[in-house]
DNA sequence: CAGTATCCGAAACGATACTG
DNA sequence: CAGTATCGTTTCGGATACTG
């Protein structure tokens, strides 16, 4: 039904979750550390934000880099494969900025459960 | 951080799910009525069937009109709302073709929890 | 035929607290 | 700093059974 998919889910990966998407965009205008990722994603909590960070480094759409001494230091940055996600993104994007406020107002007429 | 989208979801929609995207793509080539949605989606129980169903009638997706008689009679059709979503799922299929099998190797790799 | 009513289990999300 | 450990809540998906 949707040719390349595991069968139980439109997208491949784990985009339609609360945050994975928007940690991928907090990636992308360079490398952030966990604690960097949590401002903007605030106010997710660190064993929140672990599971979704865990999943898209075993996906190989971000690199989980540790570096030694203290304070620890451990930063995330997206391989060529996580920004290869930010096309279908964009297409969501715009599919939400030409249909997105109509939808939401026929939801709320409708009892926006 | 995505414009226009609710703050929980990257999506407006619910097509994360498991079953609302493949119920949109069953209604592609016309009205289907509730037990014919069953067949391409089995092993989808009535119930299950339901939820997702309620769902996109609410949010202008799909309409839902019942024939009165007996047996009952209801069809589920897609709006142009409901259509409009299939350019944002092709190029999310169209990222899996690309991208999906290499990916999924990784996930195997990495241990496919 | 087109659902609804119950009950169940798994997973995501979240608050709070603790650790190398 | 970068997490992990616990506990609780909510939601989704599912099995089974029943109804107008």
């Amino acid at each position: 039904m949707f040719a390349g998919c595991a069968d139980h889910t439109p997208l491949p990966v784990r985009v339609g979750d609360k945050w994975t998407a928007k940690i991928l965009v907090c990636l992308r205008d360079g490398p952030r550390r966990f604690s960097e990722l949590r401002v903007p994603l605030a106010p997710i909590t660190p064993k929140v934000l672990t599971g979704p960070l865990r999943a898209v480094e075993r996906d190989g759409l971000v690199t989980r880099t540790a570096r030694p001494g203290i304070p620890p230091r451990v930063e995330y940055a997206l391989t060529p494969r996580g920004r290869s996600l930010f096309a279908p993104l964009a297409v969501a994007c715009a599919w939400n900025a030409a249909h997105g406020a109509e939808l939401r107002a026929v939801r709320a007429a409708n009892g926006g459960r």
